[in-house]
DNA sequence: CTGTTAGCGCATTCAC
DNA sequence: GTGAATGCGCTAACAG
C-alpha cells in the first residue's frame, strides 16, 4: 500500500490513521458527562454499577487509552521515577536496576530508564530530561559529585537518591556499600593466603569507589605489619577490553617481576585480565592469584570461578527505590542514608583446585 | 516543609521545597507576556535581541525548566520514542539500543527504554504504558507474534517497528536478520571441517528466530548430501547459566556420543557451555567445536574466541530508529523491512590453535 | 450519585 | 514584535 515516490497514491498508512480517542470521546458513546467517565477510571465506587458498565464497555469499544501527559499536568504527579545509570553494560547496575524495578512497578510506578555511559554530559543531559518531565523522584548512579545538582532537583520538589555513591546532609539520599572495608577484605584475604606481592588494578583519581578501595587494601596492609609490595595500575576503563590490556602488560613481564595477586577494581576488568593470563598458560591461583569487586554473575560462571567483593546489587537497587518511594510518600522518615556491607565471596582463583591453565 | 509527624524539628526537606517555576514566572520576572517568553523559547528569531536577553536572564536566574508534560499536551507531540527490549541482560540487545539512542537521540527524541525480559505480560504492560504517554513511535523487540498488537497503536497514530523480527505488510515496519541464511552459513561451516556429527542448541518452539536458525542448518545439511547427524539440545532459556547445564549434560556423556561440533543458537549459550567444556579438559575445537550467534563482544573475548554469526545489533539499531524517525517525519517512504545478511566470524572454537584445555 | 466548571503549563492563534 | 485569549485532555471541586 505504500505510495509510489513520485506522485502516489494515497499515502502511507504510518500518520495519523486514526485520531486518538478521548474521555471525551467516551463520554459521548456511553451518554454520559466526562467527569463520570473520570470517576470510572479513577473511583469505580463513585459510580452506579449500570452506569459504570456502560462506560467500561465504551472505553472497550473506541479503545480508549488515558492520556498520561493530560493527567500528569492536571494532578501534577508523573507517578514515575528517574533512574540514571552509570553504564548498562555493566551487569552490576542492571542488576541494581531490576532492584529498583520490582520494587517500585509493582507499586504503580513507571520508571525511565537512562545511561550515562559514564560521561559527564550526558549525565547532565539526562538529569535536566528528567526534570523537563517532572519526575516524582531520580534515581542516580552518578559520575563524579553532583551532590549540587541533586540539591537544585530536591528544591524543584523531585526526591533524589544516590546510587552505589556515599552522601551526607539531610537534603539528599544515598544507598552505597563500604568500599573501604571492601578493600579491606580483599587484600585481607590475599595476605592471609601468604602473598606479599600485590598489584591492584583501578584507577583511584576517577571515580571515589574505586579510591575508597584501594585505601581499604593500603589500609589493611598497613596494619598486617607485613612487608608487602602493593602496587596500582591503571587501566584505561573498567570493562573486560581493559582488562586485557592489562593482562597482556602482565604477561609480557618476566614472570620474576610480576605480582602473585591481583586485586582489581571491577569484576569484568578481572575477567579480561584473567582470559589473558589463562591463555597464556599462568596458572590461576598458583601463579597468579585474582580477587575481583562487585560479584556478578558471571564472576562465578567464568572458566576460572573468580574471587570477588560481593555487592549486593539487586538490593542496593531495591533499597533505593524504597527509599526515595517512602519519602515521595511521606512514610515515617527512614534513614537518609543506607550503607551496605561488602562480603567477601572465595572462589576458585584464589584458592582453586589445581587446574592447568589453557 | 512539612512539620515532622510527632512534632520532631522541621522535617525532611524532602518533600515540596519549591514550587516549580512556570513560563509566567518568567513573563512576570522579565516584565515580558507569556506568549513572549514561548517565543524566546521556541522561536527566539521573532523576539527582539533585548527583550530576548532579559527573558534569558530569568529563566536562568529562577532556574526554569520546561515542562514536558504540557507542551507534549499542547503540541500533540511527545517527541518520545518508546524501545521495548526483549532481554537487556543480552549484550545483542543493548548494543542494538545503544544504535537507536545514537541516531535518534541527536536527533532530539527522548527514548524510554523498557525490559520486557521475554515475558508476555510485561511486553503487554510496557506497550501499553507507551500508549498511554503518547509516544511517538516505538521500536520492540518482540517476545512472539504482536502484529496486531502493533496494528492496533499504528491505528492510534503511533508509528512501530518490529527490531530483530521479520514483519511483512504495509502496515507495520520491521528490521531484521535474515537467521535461515544465518543458520546455513553455521552449519556449512561446520561441514566443511568435516563435522558429521552436530548438536543444535536451541528451542525451536519458542522463537521464531531460533527456529529459522535450525531450518537454515538442516537446509546445509541437506544441501551437503552428506550423511550427518543434526540433533537438537533444548537449553531451558537462552543465558549462560542455561548454556552451563548444556555443558555439563555434554561432558557426562561418554565421549563417543558426544557431538563433535556444536551450533548454540546464541552466544550466551555458547559461552556457558565453552566454560564446562573447558573445565572439564576437553579440547576445543579439537574434540568438540563451537559456533555462536550474535557475535557479541564476550565472543571475542572468551578464554577461546568464538567463532560465531554475527548479527549487526548496533546497525539493526540505528535502522531501526531510521525507518522510525524517517515515518515520523514524513520523508519519502522508505523500504517497510528491512532484512540485514549474517555474517560467518571464524574464530579459535572451530579451527583454532592447538590449544589445552584447563 | 452525576453533570458542570475551572484550570494545570504551554504554544499558538489573532489582534494590536 | 508583542500581548491577550484559547484550548490540548484530564481531574477535582462543587452544585445539583
Amino acid at each position: 500500500m505504500a505510495a509510489g515516490r513520485h506522485g502516489g497514491r494515497a499515502d502511507s498508512a504510518l500518520r495519523q490513521v486514526g485520531r486518538p480517542v478521548s474521555i471525551k470521546d467516551v463520554a459521548r458513546e456511553s451518554g454520559v458527562s466526562p467527569g463520570t467517565v473520570s470517576n470510572v477510571l479513577n473511583h469505580p465506587e463513585r459510580v452506579t454499577e449500570a452506569k459504570r458498565l456502560r462506560v467500561e464497555e465504551s472505553v472497550r469499544r473506541l479503545g480508549f487509552v488515558r492520556n498520561e501527559s493530560a493527567r500528569h499536568l492536571r494532578t501534577g504527579n508523573s507517578h514515575t521515577l528517574g533512574l540514571l545509570l552509570l553504564d548498562v553494560w555493566n551487569p552490576f547496575f542492571t542488576e541494581m536496576a531490576r532492584g529498583v524495578e520490582d520494587w517500585a512497578f509493582d507499586r504503580g510506578w513507571t520508571i525511565l530508564i537512562s545511561n550515562s555511559a559514564r560521561q559527564p554530559t550526558r549525565e547532565a543531559i539526562y538529569l535536566n530530561l528528567f526534570a523537563e518531565r517532572r519526575v516524582d523522584g531520580i534515581i542516580v548512579a552518578p559520575h563524579g559529585d553532583i551532590t549540587e545538582r541533586l540539591i537544585d532537583l530536591q528544591n524543584r520538589g523531585i526526591a533524589t537518591v544516590m546510587a552505589d555513591q556515599r552522601g551526607s546532609g539531610d537534603t539528599t539520599m544515598s544507598v552505597s556499600l563500604d568500599d573501604v572495608h571492601g578493600g579491606e577484605l580483599a587484600a585481607t584475604h590475599l595476605l592471609q593466603l601468604g602473598h606479599r606481592r600485590i598489584s591492584f588494578i583501578g584507577d583511584p583519581n576517577q571515580v571515589t569507589q574505586v579510591r575508597d578501595r584501594l585505601f581499604g587494601a593500603t589500609k589493611a596492609v598497613a596494619a598486617s605489619n607485613l612487608p608487602v609490595q602493593l602496587g596500582v595500575l591503571e587501566p584505561t576503563d573498567l570493562t573486560v577490553a581493559a582488562g586485557r590490556d592489562i593482562g597482556e602488560m602482565i604477561v609480557d613481564l618476566p614472570p620474576s617481576e610480576r605480582s602473585t595477586a591481583l586485586f582489581a577494581s571491577n569484576d569484568l576488568v578481572a575477567i579480561g585480565i584473567m582470559q589473558i593470563l589463562l591463555r597464556a598458560g599462568v596458572r590461576i591461583p598458583h601463579e597468579i592469584a585474582i580477587v575481583g569487586y562487585d560479584d556478578i554473575e558471571f564472576a562465578r560462571q567464568s572458566t576460572v570461578p573468580l574471587t570477588s567483593i560481593r555487592q549486593p546489587a539487586y538490593e542496593m537497587g531495591r533499597s533505593a527505590a524504597q527509599l526515595i518511594t517512602a519519602a515521595l510518600t511521606g512514610e515515617p522518615p527512614t534513614p537518609r542514608h543506607v550503607v551496605f556491607e561488602p562480603e567477601l565471596v572465595i572462589r576458585e582463583s584464589t584458592i582453586g583446585r589445581d587446574t592447568d591453565p589453557v
